[in-house]
DNA sequence: ATTAGCACTCGAACCTTGCGAGTGCTAAAA
DNA sequence: TTTTAGCACTCGCAAGGTTCGAGTGCTAAT
């Protein structure tokens, strides 16, 4: 068990250290002598060189071509990861400015989840993905009916959390309003507060035109229940095309490819992160042998929401040679912000800035 | 004026017509010799050379270098734009294919506007960009007031056209849920069917929670008026990657950020399009001297809706040498097709799927 | 165990060269 | 007058060759 820690010797843990993070400012492979150079490292490059060798047979860092240095393969990425504590944090003043950018938007969730994205892409510079939150069991919180034409009618459905479901619907004979209204009033009191089942059940109670707009409530119910997550908000699509492993124009469309195929990014959420708790940040290297389509990219996730509320996902997607630091801190920072937005949103009582509390 | 047309013989404008739809095809430059050789014209390449020429000196081709043959210039894409009739029409059982696909998803704005984006993306082997229908002068429809937590309530404005804004707001004391639905039924008989100008007009008439609620009202309203168009949906972003021009990571970059600055496409949107009627395609090329960002790129674009209800936008996002035929087709169609929806969504009073009608 | 020294490898960059597509011009043919 | 055949010329491109140097692995000395 602590053995598998000692797989490397401690001087081989900093020169791989050292090799990931030069590889990733400079992009380039790196060979022994910078190693030995640009780190005042009390080696000569011989020995790095012993050592280097040893951790390509180990399998943390591959060579590209005989006479070229070493890169970190995914497992030294993971490794380098791993050791990463907590760099690269966005400064507080920035911190600050970011928070009350998010205050004075704070009634409107898309808004939020498009100025994350947008700081978001900026800090890490590399694509942002951000989900707006949802919940998992969905509860009514209210319910409207309103005339638009003819027999034509718009139900309204607010969750609780302040999710908003909206659709259009043709009944067999127009309905006054006063008429819509009072069914919306009544299926409110008695549907307030439930889940999708309970709903369903209760249902049947009803008879006419109250059955009838029962009836669509409860299926536009399940249709909540089954959206697996909000709208997936992105920005800073166009930074990883500026990445050098994207130069090939082929590669670039696979990276690419992936923002685009919103089932991929929903598999990802539910198998990566759902399952944890919110603010812990997930990191998954080179499609993590699981995502053929993501072995150039890394993809930093976290979880964000209030439990019983509201979840979401907020995310990075980049190269594998990518700033990790900064960017888990960025992500975690970010993670952080909404949870508060969406917490702040459902409780606070009275609109306090920030810095006024502070 | 009748002589503009004339700047060029018949069989000048016959050859670089081969010329473009040749270059369009083969994304290489285009020799007299394979003009002559792949369609039968009846002239020897000595003389194609000597028009090609001519060509050349009045701006409509050009020579990449000495040793290669023609592309057309953006003028000369003008004009074979121009001379395009109707090319490349999506067959009939496709067209409806797509309009039964839209039919079963009537009851959603956003679908109808990701399912069009999908489709033209598709079709056009490009990018794709919709915005969803958005009034131009926002009449108020329907007003509601919900109890969320404490003193907070969420406000939800129906406009006439469908169109839901929301807004989460903090009163300085809670009021019950019955108090606040009678001020939302009031100010719905009070405002339904009036324009924002007249709303504010009326909001001095209330007082107390009436006055707050009418005041955030009004604030809401000018929103929406201030709102330039809906949301925009992209689509077939890796289709433009795939193209032969942006193999150049640098061009490629340069292309898609434009579809990533909503800013550029608003005033692309406004400036090209909402002057025109619904239904006419209109073709950018190469950013047509106004757009630098442009340069490599050719839009297609179309208004569509209804006078009176909303008007939202249809586009593709290619290369200058794109199949403008096809696109333009694709485009037409789907702005009929969109048209047709939002004609369908406000007026008709039962469900009818087209198959059914016709 | 570390290191200096050295031979070796191999990709990147640069040059040369030949090829061929395509042109423009001219003079002859229609 | 228009068209066309013929031909010299240009120039990008691909292929092959050479150089250069970074980086390695090994060995022998420290």
């Amino acid at each position: 068990m602590v053995k598998i820690m000692d797989e490397l010797t401690e001087r081989q843990k900093i020169i791989l250290t050292l090799v990931t993070h030069e590889h990733i400012n400079s992009a380039l492979p790196v060979g022994s002598k910078v190693v030995v150079e640009k780190f005042n490292i009390g080696l000569s490059s011989a020995t790095v060189r012993n050592e280097m060798s040893t951790l390509t047979e180990l399998g943390y860092l591959r060579q590209p071509h005989t006479s070229a240095g070493r890169i970190p393969t995914d497992k030294g990425y993971r490794f380098f990861v791993g050791r990463l504590v907590r760099e690269g944090e966005i400064p507080l003043s920035a911190q600050r400015k970011i928070s009350h950018q998010f205050y004075q938007m704070r009634n409107d969730v898309e808004q939020w989840a498009r100025l994350a994205a947008s700081i978001l892409a900026q800090q890490s510079n590399a694509a942002s993905l951000i989900t707006a939150p949802h919940s998992e069991h969905t509860k009514l919180q209210h319910v409207e009916f309103i005339s638009t034409y003819g027999s034509q009618i718009l139900m309204v459905l607010v969750l609780v959390g302040g999710e908003l479901r909206q659709r259009i619907q043709n009944l067999n004979e127009p309905y006054s309003q006063e008429r819509l209204s009072s069914v919306g009033h009544l299926l409110t009191q008695q549907f307030k507060g439930l889940e999708t089942a309970r709903i369903i059940q209760k249902v049947r109670e009803f008879s006419d035109l109250e059955l009838e707009l029962a009836y669509i409530v409860g299926e536009e119910m399940e249709r909540a229940d089954a959206t697996v997550s909000g709208e997936i908000y992105l920005d800073g699509i166009t930074n990883v095309l500026a990445e050098p492993e994207f130069n090939d124009a082929g590669d670039a469309r696979r990276a690419l490819r992936v923002l685009e195929e919103r089932t991929l990014l929903y598999e990802l959420f539910s198998k990566t992160i759902m399952n944890n708790d919110e603010g812990t940040v997930q990191v998954l290297i080179g499609g993590e042998g699981t995502w053929d389509e993501l072995k150039q990219c890394s993809i930093v996730l976290s979880k964000y929401g209030v439990p019983g509320i509201a979840f979401g996902t907020v995310g990075v997607l980049g190269p594998v040679r990518m700033a990790y630091g900064k960017t888990i801190s960025a992500v975690r920072f970010m993670s952080g912000m909404l949870s508060e937005m969406v917490s702040q949103s459902h409780f606070e009582e009275n609109i306090i800035a920030p810095n006024e509390v502070d």
